[in-house]
DNA sequence: AAATTCTCACCTAGGTGTGAAACT
DNA sequence: AGTTTCACACCTAGGTGAGAATTT
């Protein structure tokens, strides 16, 4: 995934179907996104991989907390959509004042969404102690990059494998693949979780990028 | 003001401030557009003036309510933004259906500004019946029109005199004033009304249309 | 050498005026 | 004749990848 100083939109974007909640209730929406281990990683080409390549420490950096422009809306309002976080920007500048989410880059990452049932009254900001409600997919994981590392990884297909929920497909994602110019048709699977809310996560429809042929 | 089938984006659009809310209250801001008579205009450019030219009858179109699409917020946050109707679009397309104002070409019509207070649990679609404040300003009258009557419309500047609340400018802004490319500086104004709340309409700054040198 | 930053040309979506054509 | 509709070229804002330049 390709992050840069002035924000670049994470690409596919994420988008979440919510069902199970209550029709009355005023909830609020929110991504964030969590580094996967304290490794740096580097891809190495003539194995097509990413290999570890040194430690960092994530523990001084708490997240940005991207919120729904939608929230606060009643469960109602959130079952009947897509929720999509699609103008959400990543920049690799610490420094950054735009709410852009900050990440490193050469680090893999992995986006969470919290569903949050609070009081209309209080605009949220950060997470509150309780009441919140937290997802996450492995097949969502990535890794972040300045800029493409070579001329090759445009043209190297990652997204053969099929998403379902029923086999692995971690790491069909990861990294490049988000980037890759071919067709990958729109695939969505639902997992159910903690007995209460059940996901559904559509991926991005990938379409041929116009400056391949 | 030009109105099409397809939806026209109002311009200028109207831009509002709010002073003197409940910070902690929620309300939601809405827009619609009232005729100001049911006369039918017509144009005459020997005279540069609007003549009567019929009738009609508004009676049974109710107008659509635009709510702002930050509704409901609470009281602190509209009073800390300029509120703007930008995205509005016109139409005279009675059948349209997406959602956006629609009016009756060749006719005065005058955008009134609502500030409704009620429960941010349920969802506006129509005004309610009590909790409704509601502003007009004549400055912001004008006439639809569904193209322009002729080639020299454009270069005849109707922006000549000052805005400004101590002096009658009725008129000043009518039809297609709004439309004028000559440069027109933010004008501002304010009004006191029902000893509750009062309102600047900021005036959007005009530039000078490209198409003209 | 590896990674980042910058500039730039390209693309796209959506809003705009124009003039020709069509409608009333 | 007056008014509306339509197709079209233009413009703009904002997002994009490529490659050069710079930093580490």
């Amino acid at each position: 995934m390709i992050i840069t100083k002035a924000g670049r939109r994470m690409f596919p974007s994420v988008r979440v179907k919510v069902h199970n909640l209550d029709p009355d209730q005023q909830y609020s929406i929110a991504m964030d996104i969590m580094p996967v281990d304290s490794k740096r990683y580097r891809y190495v080409y003539h194995s097509s991989q990413w290999m570890v390549a040194g430690n960092t420490d994530h523990s001084c950096v708490p997240p940005r907390l991207c919120v729904h422009p939608d929230s606060p809306s009643s469960g109602q309002t959130w079952m009947r959509q897509v929720i999509s976080f699609d103008r959400v920007k990543l920049t690799n500048n610490e420094m950054d004042d735009r709410g852009h989410i900050i990440l490193k880059s050469m680090h893999k990452y992995r986006p969470r969404i919290h569903v949050i049932q609070h009081s209309p009254l209080e605009t949220l900001v950060s997470l509150p102690a309780d009441g919140v409600y937290t997802f996450s997919f492995c097949e969502t994981q990535f890794t972040t990059v300045t800029a493409y590392q070579n001329q090759q990884i445009n043209r190297t297909c990652f997204c053969t494998s099929e998403i379902s929920p029923s086999h692995s497909s971690r790491g069909v994602l990861e990294s490049y693949a988000w980037h890759s110019p071919f067709n990958l048709d729109f695939k969505s699977f639902a997992m159910e979780l903690q007995g209460m809310f059940h996901f559904v996560i559509i991926l991005a429809k990938m379409l041929i990028n116009n400056s391949f042929h």
